[in-house]
DNA sequence: CCTCGATCCATAACGACGTTTCAGAACCGG
DNA sequence: CCGGTTCTGAAACGTCGTTATGGATCGAGG
């Protein structure tokens, strides 16, 4: 009945990349609906007819930033001692998100003014603290932690290495601080 | 020789409030320079001619907030139980984040694309971890803390404040959750 | 094979933003 | 009262997110 469509779920994949890797490699400010258009080679209607809005867009480049972030704490390899792996864990964390801090900032600060998580995206961010529960679970078992909710020994342990991380990026750090 | 000049350091002073206000209030999108310049009954040309750009502005508020912030962390009563204080800076940082959210996130995230803190302006941050210090320093001495570097225990305690505060904010605490 | 009508998409427009320019209003010394 | 200097509000520029539109594009019916 009509023209086969251009914008479809390959664009959809190109524009989330490219989008990624704007944010990544240039920065929230370089991500603008009409600069991923042009670097995609199409137009900004291709980008509303996909996602919609621009916090669309960035709700999926928040989902997929949290589904790489997480893999890559579960990719961390257990080494049978929980506090060990507790300490690999932090580190872990600490390189993921040095690794790309503009993408760590779109899942933990609200560097996009457009976006802001639902909370059932949070749900995903959640997900991702499941390999700390478990070495927190493993060490309350065998008595090396004192005893309380492993859900709360998680989260105090997540929200270190979430401050110390975000200290160390926003710079609020003391000169040649090194813990 | 010519006019007497309306903006002047009472304008100055203005604007500063009702940005303050503005950011609090309403949140980061509600702050424009047009909108603030209206609510105060000026034109844009006066916050210019006052401040520069909308980046200096928000760093004359970012710099007010980590005023007011480190007052109230100097207000905090002193038990003279070191370790009790530590606990009451905690709560007090805390509730000076949960009392002025929108001015928390002016602080510590990258809320306002348009500023980013530079090094000098970090001085002011650290200031306010000072009480922090002290406190440890005096617990250090009367040998209630793992001896350490003051400055590297206090690091961590806020980073671990920031941190429960920050997830908080952001929403990604699991349901219910209470430490 | 050609036309018709349905479908899609790039372009252009709209309002708001930060910022800058500019023409005239406002003032003081003469 | 007037000249010249200083100041200021209004308008302009380019960019943003978002939306409307008119022309381009293709499959089906004759």
């Amino acid at each position: 009945m009509a023209r086969p469509r251009l914008h479809d779920e390959a664009l959809r994949v190109r524009l989330l990349d490219e989008a990624g890797r704007l944010l990544s490699e240039e920065g929230p400010a370089a991500l603008s609906m009409r600069r991923l258009a042009k670097d995609v080679g199409t137009s900004t209607t291709a980008v509303y007819s996909l996602y919609g809005s621009k916090s669309a867009l960035v709700r999926a480049v928040f989902l997929e930033a949290f589904g790489r972030f997480g893999a890559r704490l579960d990719a961390v390899p257990l080494s049978g001692d929980p506090l060990t792996d507790l300490l690999r864990l932090g580190v872990a964390y600490r390189e993921s998100a040095l690794a790309d801090p503009h993408l760590y900032s779109v899942m933990f600060g609200q560097v996009i003014p457009e976006f802001e998580p639902e909370p059932e995206d949070t749900e995903a961010s959640l997900a991702t603290m499941n390999p700390l529960v478990d070495a927190v679970r493993t060490a309350l078992a065998r008595g090396l932690l004192i005893p309380a909710p492993a859900e709360t020994i998680a989260v105090a342990l997540w929200a270190q290495a979430h401050g110390l991380v975000s200290l160390e990026l926003g710079g609020h750090m003391p000169d040649g601080f090194d813990l």
